[in-house]
DNA sequence: CACAAGATTGACT
DNA sequence: GTCAATCTTGTGT
């Protein structure tokens, strides 16, 4: 398991600006590098998944840090977080969005696009092509993986949760940026 | 059992 | 800007 994921989610989403999600399915590599990320913790926020309940859905948020947790959204997309921290203590960084760095002609292949094609967490996923059976998986052990890139965390901005209505005190939302300056 | 809400996207007015 | 698509869960009768 990578290091970076032993860490509470928000902190673990910040140390993955930068870092670089492959896939290898049927032969056909790709991968790209996040830019943008969010964080969700368990029992303490309400906007988090695991905050009711352990479910058929959500069981991989209690499993270890490493593993892959897939959901549907809206009944028709798929999106792909990283479970971190603790074992049992369920939490994740929902990946979405990041640039395609290898295998854009599968990307586009898969998005039906040219561009636009993971700059949201259902496109992400796409691009990837990931999808709920991969729910439950761990990093580096199938084929999904991860590569940390670089040694210092990169410049981000923060901000509320995109589609989120409970919890937006929390600002765990976490996008690069190219400013050096604006943390807080 | 019925039904509403949701960590979204793309097509269309 | 508006809206449909339709899976999973939580809540209420």
């Amino acid at each position: 398991m990578p290091l970076l994921l032993s860490q509470d989610a928000p902190e673990a989403a910040i140390s993955l600006l930068g870092a670089v999600v492959t896939t290898t399915i049927n032969d056909e590599r790709v991968s790209v590098q996040l830019t943008e990320v969010e964080a969700y913790m368990g029992a303490d926020d309400p906007a988090s998944h695991a905050f009711r309940s352990r479910t058929p859905r959500n069981d991989p948020m209690f499993r270890a840090a490493g593993t892959v947790y897939v959901y549907r959204s809206y009944g028709i997309h798929w999106c792909m977080n990283l479970v971190t921290g603790a074992h049992g203590n369920p939490q994740a960084v929902l990946l979405r969005g990041g640039e395609i760095i290898d295998g854009i002609d599968v990307a586009v292949r898969r998005r039906s696009r040219r561009d636009h094609l993971a700059d949201g967490p259902g496109k992400f996923a796409q691009a990837l092509g990931v999808t709920g059976e991969l729910s439950g998986v761990i990093l580096g052990e199938g084929p999904i993986g991860l590569t940390s890139v670089a040694a210092f965390s990169v410049p981000y901005r923060s901000s509320p949760r995109i589609g989120v209505s409970a919890g937006r005190e929390l600002h765990w939302r976490f996008e690069r940026c190219d400013e050096p300056s604006k943390h807080h």
